[in-house]
DNA sequence: AACATCGGACACTCAAAGGC
DNA sequence: CCTTTGAGTGTCCGATGTTA
């Protein structure tokens, strides 16, 4: 196997060090969805997840539980680290061999109206397409750059049942503040047709002109095999 | 060729052990 | 108390099998 590149990484792995990127940590989310799990599949912070909104199933992406450690474990005497002692991993106990009949690879472009094509801006800054977080704890810096909307969550999918017309805002289950997806990842699912999906962004910021749409997704990237390196602009 | 499955490497959590 | 240690538990990479 040739030697990976690793001006490559996929866009959730990071250098440790800044300038000589020669070990990098793979990124793990702290709960990956209960789809995901079952599959061994990389999901990510933003209910649902990309790989559920993928295959259709975003109502149901919800987060693992986890187990709650035991207690009272003893551990013996310790001894001092050793100059090179790596420690063993663990085996897990096979919680994602399951049986993980996802309903179809459906691929994001055929989940939006069928009059509606499917465009992504190009010529934009990586982080333009990933999803974005509403300041989860005040801490994350904002993007560089924005589509002048977010979806808030996905628009309900066309085939599926229809949730009673105008759709208001339950009392018991008011809208998640949640994660925002760009526009631009789900571009086919227009804010000019879903408004109520769609919020300005924060800043106000406008878009910026003469932006160029591609054909989402791009050739075959969206296999989506995980190997997202969708975000490698040329 | 594309997709699904899953073995196992790797990452992370956090209570016990140890030191001050 | 605080810090260190490392077992326990979780995520998901990537090899392999299956299907179209
Ligand atoms: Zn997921
Ligand atoms: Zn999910």
């Amino acid at each position: 196997m040739p030697s990976p590149d690793p001006s490559f990484l996929p866009a959730d792995m990071y250098p440790l060090q800044s300038p000589p990127p020669q070990r990098t940590k793979r990124r793990q989310v702290k709960n990956a969805c209960t789809n995901c799990q079952k599959a061994c599949k990389k999901c990510d912070d933003a209910r649902p997840c990309l790989r559920c909104v993928k295959y259709g199933i975003q109502e149901a992406c919800v987060s693992s539980q986890r187990k709650e450690r035991k207690r009272g474990v003893k551990r013996g005497p310790y001894k001092k680290r050793g100059p090179k002692d790596h420690p063993s991993a663990f085996q897990p106990d096979s919680s994602c061999r399951q049986e993980t009949h996802l309903p179809q690879p459906m691929p994001i472009a055929s989940a939006a109206p069928p009059f509606l094509p499917s465009y992504l801006p190009v010529g934009l800054p990586a982080t333009f397409y990933a999803p974005h977080h509403p300041s989860k704890n005040g801490g994350a810096p904002p993007l560089p750059l924005y589509h002048p909307y977010f979806l808030s969550q996905m628009p309900p999918h066309p085939l599926q049942a229809p949730h009673n017309g105008q759709d208001d805002v339950d009392p018991n289950h008011p809208p998640q503040p949640g994660p925002y997806y760009s526009a631009a990842l789900v571009a086919q699912f227009s804010p000019s047709l879903y408004p109520q999906y769609a919020v300005p962004r924060p800043d106000q910021q406008p878009l910026p002109q003469n932006i160029h749409y591609a054909f989402f997704p791009p050739a075959k990237q969206l296999s989506y095999h995980d190997n997202n390196h969708a975000d490698h602009g040329a």
